[in-house]
DNA sequence: GCCATTATTCAACAACTGTTGAATCGGAGT
DNA sequence: ACTCCGATTCAACAGTTGTTGAATAATGGC
């Protein structure tokens, strides 16, 4: 007896073809939750509604699915933020300041699992998955290096303040800012997590400015004051 | 032919008595590579000389252990900030702050494991963990608080800011400089490891201080000056 | 010397993991 | 009509995971 004909007539092309960016997206809410080590590509699949295998027909390995996620966001931040620091800008460097902070918030606000992977796979990853990361981040903390040089050569920054680590806590203090103060401000400090955020940004970057100004008590106009009550 | 009589001479009792312990220990320094999620049962075993098996007769499930870890370093910790909060202590509320940093640091700097599994666990984690972890970091904040709280009424401490984001500022993102420090050092800015983390919290406080205070440009003695070239 | 208890391990379970080779289907080219 | 190729799935691999039930050895009490 021939052994029953399987339906399979699932295989072969789709109707709508699952391509490499589709499953990137998909990658992307899955390494969301889970970060690099503890996304599965079955898990991937899944929410890319096709079979593993599909995934290593376009990417070598779970790794290239996550560098290549790595290189869709990055490049049009870092972009942004050079333009940013381009030295003919002459408003003031509070201003400028604040402004990298809303691009970073309009790169990577909304995406609490591409920070999460970034910051997991920096910190807890394999070595060579952590020089993949580091290589992406350094452009971008390049420029904001020469956006505080400009702030200390046109006097608005204290001069004996180390440039590398002034840059480091603005940025990366500034994405812990956005992946904890929701949870916490749930489940330590009871403030209704809506307003949390955009009052942390406004403190933090106040906070942030006062530590580096040379003029700490100055106003600064272009920040929306929070006049309302705080918890 | 009887089975050949196996010679597991390495059941029952050891000569040295593998306790509950022996096995916390190991798993911290476990868990400390691996978060919650990515270190297994096994591996904990290995590290501690044992069977998998054995772990499940002194706990219930990979959570016990890990919740039992929590309870051995929290309580000492929030023990000295509660006594750094007596409204009896009469000294400037920068050198408390800088005193409570300090404190932090002797009870979880060496740990960068069990930082990053609360961390990690705290953002990531299942829902109940979640809970767990922010049960025991509650004392801590309420400690802080009070401590900020009397800066304010001493007036020491700009009465504008959110008490509760002053707090979170402070300790969260201290945790979160001790975890990155040491790898932006390394793989972005190129400064050598050791000097960077005593700079960077140096720093920290500092800036820290200055965007809090009421008085930003006054001095604080109690700081060692870092009159050294910086990077 | 027997017995119960305690500490320990073994061996297996089912579920999951990253990955691969072969099979299949649909359409385009000729 | 035939062939070829790109897209897709199936089924299996060897490994790891959390967890458990039974087996075993040493120890102390009687």
């Amino acid at each position: 007896m021939p052994p029953p004909p399987k339906l399979n007539r699932s295989r072969g092309p789709k109707p709508v073809r699952v391509d490499p960016e589709h499953i990137l997206e998909a990658a992307e809410r899955v390494f969301a939750h889970e970060g690099l080590h503890g996304a599965s590509i079955r898990a991937i699949a899944r929410e890319a509604g096709c079979d593993p295998a599909l995934i290593y027909y376009y990417f070598e390995n779970k790794e290239a699915v996550f560098t290549t996620m790595l290189d869709r966001k990055f490049p049009p931040l870092v972009q942004e933020l050079v333009r940013l620091s381009d030295p003919a800008d002459l408003r003031h460097t509070s201003e400028r300041f604040w402004e990298a902070l809303r691009t970073i918030h309009r790169h990577v606000g909304q995406d609490a699992g591409f920070r999460a992977t970034v910051r997991g796979e920096m910190t807890r990853g394999a070595e060579n998955v952590q020089d993949t990361v580091a290589q992406r981040v350094r452009p971008l903390f390049q420029a904001l290096l020469l956006l505080f040089q400009q702030g200390v050569q046109r006097g608005h920054i204290r001069p004996e303040f180390p440039p590398a680590l002034g840059v480091f806590f603005f940025a990366r203090l500034y994405l812990e800012i956005l992946d904890t103060v929701p949870i916490m401000a749930q489940r330590i400090a009871c403030i209704p997590v809506e307003q949390a955020l955009p009052l942390a940004e406004h403190f933090w970057f106040e906070l942030y400015w006062r530590g580096i100004s040379t003029r700490p008590e100055d106003p600064m106009p272009f920040l929306d004051p929070f006049k309302e009550a705080h918890a």
